[in-house]
DNA sequence: TCATGAAAAACGAACGACCGTTCTTTTATG
DNA sequence: CATAAAAGAACGGTCGTTCGTTTTTCATGA
């Protein structure tokens, strides 16, 4: 397999730091002015390389959201695997809610729009978005089933109708604060954490009660108006 | 003022027939393929007519879907205007919510999806949805203050946060449906009903309580699994 | 009631600009 | 030095829009 041979690749590390630094490009670019509209010039001239340049890493304008997509799933699925682990549920869930929605900057918000009025056309963005989808949805019932047979928790309703729910809500935010600047997610936040415990209805056993605990669910408790 | 005039103009209601037919042709296309995807052509083609006759009637593309933001926004503000009727203040949220997502075509999630996209982007696009969502919150902001001072519920946090909360929601369940074909509407809308009603905490006074009413908010008492 | 004609409306081929991609050439790498 | 990687000009195709022409419309006056 070398007998006259030759063969100067990149190193691994080199071809992935190209690879990141087309994508870092192309998601400025379609943040700002969505895939459509961005032209591969724009993300050459972003990238600061030329069409070549980006032509040798990525076979398409499409493999560039596709690429975006696949490296933003497994961001957030790795936060998602982190609520499992825990303790106390209700802290747990607000500590995800903040990592995944609030704590990321609004240009992502954007972005996942973009992202999901792609899929809704190209299957390919599609399937991405569907086993993504699958393995939120199966970390989410596995913690919620866990919490019911560990009587930490007792809803209202079937988890089969709660769990679409709160993953309905998860992506509103995400659609309010990419359409509405002055939207308020911290608030939204605690509304939803406040809603979403009061169907789960956790125990004593389940929720934490030492003091300074549980970041986005403490101060509940104040009267409407 | 008539001295040799001749002025022949297409009646009113002519002139309303040419625009929907056209705005309905290109709602069509940009459900199907999104803004982007869909040429003039297109159009032309579902709506029967050539590029000079919409040219007559919508200044560019752009108008086309500033027209059918109008429209849905129009619409969707007058079933909103019936909630501030209803006397059950869980089964009038219930109902709007029925009347303004369950009931609609998934098509319409998937519009929405893409105007939503837009108006990050078109400033005229992203005016209408503000004008628009102002007056949803009002109309919310109202029924809901209303139901405070009557004692017909006793929410468990602030109004302020709970709106955009509830705002939030039903947004998300446009996404869900639009992007998640399998997603069931119907259950997450039970869901959310739950999930409001109990941080609202509606008194006695403020539920009807003749059996056979409420239609969406009846059978809500359900053990988990 | 019908013919008239002037302007609106519709037609549709064509224009001009743009954009994703390719291809040839040059540079960098191991 | 053999080949991968990058460059960047150019191509082929597309699409929104325009414009000269034809058709339709309707107030008017006979």
């Amino acid at each position: 397999m070398s007998l006259k041979a030759a063969m100067p690749k990149l190193s691994d590390k080199q071809q992935h730091e190209r690879r990141t630094r087309i994508l870092d490009a192309a998601e400025q670019c379609f943040t700002r002015a969505g895939f459509h509209r961005t032209t591969m010039q724009d993300i050459c001239k972003a990238a600061g390389v030329s069409p070549g340049a980006i032509y040798t890493w990525f076979d398409s304008k499409e493999a560039l959201i596709g690429g975006i997509t696949a490296r933003n799933r497994d961001e957030v699925l790795a936060s998602f695997a982190a609520m499992a682990t825990a303790s106390d549920f209700v802290a747990g869930m607000a500590a995800t809610l903040e990592a995944c929605v609030l704590n990321q900057p609004r240009a992502k918000s954007v972005l996942c729009l973009e992202i999901a009025a792609e899929a809704t056309r190209n299957p390919a963005i599609a399937a991405m978005m569907a086993t993504f989808d699958d393995a939120v949805r199966t970390s989410l019932a596995d913690i919620l089933s866990r919490a019911v047979e560990e009587g930490r928790i007792k809803p209202q309703l079937p988890l089969r109708d709660l769990m679409p729910a709160m993953n309905a809500i998860a992506e509103g935010m995400f659609w309010r604060r990419a359409v509405d600047p002055a939207f308020d997610a911290a608030g939204a936040g605690r509304a939803f954490v406040a809603m979403v415990s009061a169907v789960l209805r956790p125990t004593a056993a389940g929720t934490a009660q030492k003091p300074g605990d549980a970041p986005g669910s403490a101060e509940l408790a104040e009267q409407g108006s």
